[in-house]
DNA sequence: AAAAAAATCTGACACTGTCAGAAAAATCTC
DNA sequence: GAGATTTTTCTGACAGTGTCAGATTTTTTT
């Protein structure tokens, strides 16, 4: 009976579609739950009952609640991403604002817009939630990080950014960031730039973290979002700082995009 | 009659020291369930159970589980000020490195010390948990702030700080934090300075949440500490970098720290 | 139309926080 | 000391959760 089961590239067969759609609409119900109540109070019954079934229903579509939050999480990972993608892509042409801070702010915008969706993302795991071993978030994550790789480094020679002035690392740390997979397919990063990359990421993500939270609600959104934007400006021009101006003869002029400081 | 009576100070009878000593304990346990199973996992029955009670015992020490997470919270956060204010008294000696570098590390060994309790202060909020207003968490993050506050801007006169170069702020942010109450006792910090810090706060958290919450785990654990404190190293001199050398005749040398050795 | 498979149902178990009321224990007053 | 009072703890229950087993209905395939 199963001739091309191994492939599942031949008709969409009707009760397949139909269980597609299914599944589907359980994961947006999912989500609308997600986004209304929480990561925390995200309950099968609940979801469930929304689209009119019974609990027990819902395990024909996922064995166990963990499979749903997985769908929930990955999803979550890629429309965050997609957001920060879409942000460098459409404000291509504002020259005025460096892509990095575009990016950054895709990144805060979208958290900010999603803070159900992001909690689930960076807050607290859930209660019991065992992420799968090599997971869609280590995929996302790397996604991302080529990203902002490629709007933070962009422009400057691997000869460059593998002579950036920051604190002396240990050689037990070079050769462990040497030992990353490169994100991109641009080579592997030089310790130094990825010293650099992993400190910015925290930086970016420390801000919008305690935003989302609610740490910093004392200061109001709109201040929050310039805080963020001048914070990010700065981030740039010291990053870009410690990476020497390029010898002579070589493309990339020592500070690419926006020299503002 | 004694003239302290209002202040409760009289007589702790048999019967409240007995109750006091019966709520330390619940919290201990407490502590304990919240450090091996983590906030989310936080049970009632599981605390009363381990104490040997029931659980409805417990409804007479604290009115419902709020009342008990908001004292974990509480004592987690005073915890966790005390070891930032530990770490700079004990490390006062070793000039080599700036206070401000080991107050960060104190956060951040704190925080992978004790995860769980990390968690639950920035983390996810507990499933219908809501924190009670004007609570612990204001003024546990104004004794924190005030704490790195110094370390960061110790040594600087207001006047320096004032003209600290940072991106150009919009008036209305400029007065937003102008109007923020002093954390410290050494009046108000000027809108730049405000603003170096709550980005050094974020720069900081950032790194320390990623690496708490393990998305950073791919480095391991020794190479994260280094990176934190390269990255605090770099926050440092950036941040001073800002701010001006002192006007002739007036106390402060521009970079007031770690010129002793 | 008959057979097979998929989808959904009812019912149950252990777990959670919380409330009401009864029973036990400790304390205070005479 | 005995009696009254207060504090503490218990039993029992309710609605909520994720999950499993088995029966039942619906849909597709032969």
């Amino acid at each position: 009976m199963p001739a091309d089961a191994h492939t599942t590239a031949a008709p969409p067969s009707l009760r397949q579609r139909r269980r597609a759609v299914a599944t589907r609409e359980i994961v947006d119900a999912a989500e609308r739950h997600l986004d209304e109540h929480g990561p925390a109070a995200l309950s099968l019954r609940a979801v469930a009952r929304s689209l009119g079934m019974t609990v027990q229903a819902l395990y024909h579509y996922f064995p166990n609640r963990d499979a749903l939050v997985t769908v929930l999480i990955t999803k979550a990972y890629d429309d965050l991403a997609d957001a920060v993608q879409t942000a460098v892509d459409t404000a291509a042409e504002e020259t005025a604002v460096p892509r990095l801070v575009t990016a950054a702010e895709g990144y805060r915008r979208w958290a900010v817009d999603h803070p159900e969706r992001f909690r689930l993302l960076y807050g607290t795991p859930l209660r019991d939630y065992e992420a799968p071993a090599g997971g869609p978030t280590t995929r996302a994550m790397r996604r991302m990080s080529a990203l902002f790789q490629r709007e933070l480094f962009g422009g400057f020679t691997a000869e460059q950014l593998a002579a950036a002035d920051t604190h002396a690392l240990s050689p037990s740390l070079r050769t462990r960031l040497e030992a990353l997979p490169a994100d991109d397919g641009s080579g592997a990063l030089p310790p130094a730039a990825t010293m650099l990359l992993l400190s910015a990421w925290g930086h970016m993500h420390g801000l919008v973290v305690l935003e989302v939270f609610g740490h910093t609600s004392f200061i109001g959104g709109d201040h929050q979002a310039e805080i963020f934007r001048v914070s990010m400006h700065h981030l740039l021009t010291e990053i870009h700082r410690r990476i020497p101006v390029a010898p002579p003869g070589v493309r990339g002029s020592g500070s690419p995009r926006s020299a503002r400081g």
